[in-house]
DNA sequence: AACCTAATTTAGGTTATGCCTAAATTTATC
DNA sequence: GATAAATTTAGGCATAACCTAAATTAGGTT
């Protein structure tokens, strides 16, 4: 008879998988060819070759990346949702605590990379339409919608 | 040249251990001995008492924790703080998630949970400034000040 | 004082994450 | 077609969180 019930991370996704999907992301939108190679993580997130391929495998094999061997890796519609999500989180967390709770833009950013990914969807939501739904974060970069928040015609 | 720098958990806690020290001070509330047993630890946590124990032991190691082999644990100075700061995260969120967010009891708890961990002091002594340095928590327990923060009077 | 029991701790083992180096493999280029 | 660069596999290591089984200790009983 547990008495305290542990609370679970995102979707099975650990803290350091996320911080590969939003490296993937990244270096999606810098790379010419639509593929993200292990050297491009290894290098982007400070670790060798061989643990950046393991990670794509592995993130691969829980559906959330394409993945054409020796070739490299892009999002699987699972994984394109997933990180819009993280980024939205982030997005609209950032900006919430700027306008509203007065922090720093880069003390803002810290904490949002910190909670992005246990912050519940309804919290996000809620300050997601008293910003009034924005569409660029302060760092004018997109926010991703979700569908029953932001229906901003 | 890392491009990427994680994100570090506070204070070398895990989220685990932060875990136990609030079942260490939910059972030090109840307890009539000035002091909690690995088997009262154990059975709030839902694990065996050799796990109970050992981490016991590793939160002493840390400072968080007094220790009198065979006997109990209570909190050390270090320890208390630490608690303190948890509790405080998770009651001033929670207070102003539900009043500024519209976000129901038992979500705002679930999500306080998720995240009182990693959510900076700065977001906090904000949502605590604009709640007005709220001394309760919406379930009446005792909302922990922060001396910087708190200056009522 | 010796005993027994219940609580506690130690010892040794398991699984999963996240990393590594070194060795193989494939692709691409000259 | 050889060779260099990128990629992957193989095998290892450390740490977190658990477990069971075996010791150890404290406290109450006779």
């Amino acid at each position: 008879m547990p008495k305290f019930i542990s609370i679970k991370a995102s979707d099975g996704l650990t803290e350091r998988e996320a911080e590969y999907l939003k490296a993937i992301f990244n270096l999606e939108l810098m790379s010419k060819k639509g593929v993200v190679g292990s050297l491009e993580v290894a290098n982007f997130m400070g670790v060798s070759c061989a643990t950046a391929s393991e990670v794509l495998k592995k993130l691969y094999e829980k559906g959330l990346l394409n993945r054409e061997p020796w070739r490299g890796v892009s999002f699987s519609e699972k994984g394109m949702m997933e990180v819009n999500r993280i980024l939205r989180n982030h997005r609209i967390f950032e900006t919430y605590a700027y306008r509203f709770l007065s922090i720093s833009l880069e003390d803002a950013c810290e904490c949002a990379n910190r909670i992005e990914l246990q912050i519940s969807d309804k919290i996000i939501d809620s300050m997601c339409r008293i910003l009034g739904h924005p569409e660029k974060c302060l760092h004018n970069n997109d926010i991703p919608r979700r569908i029953s928040c932001c229906l901003r015609k």
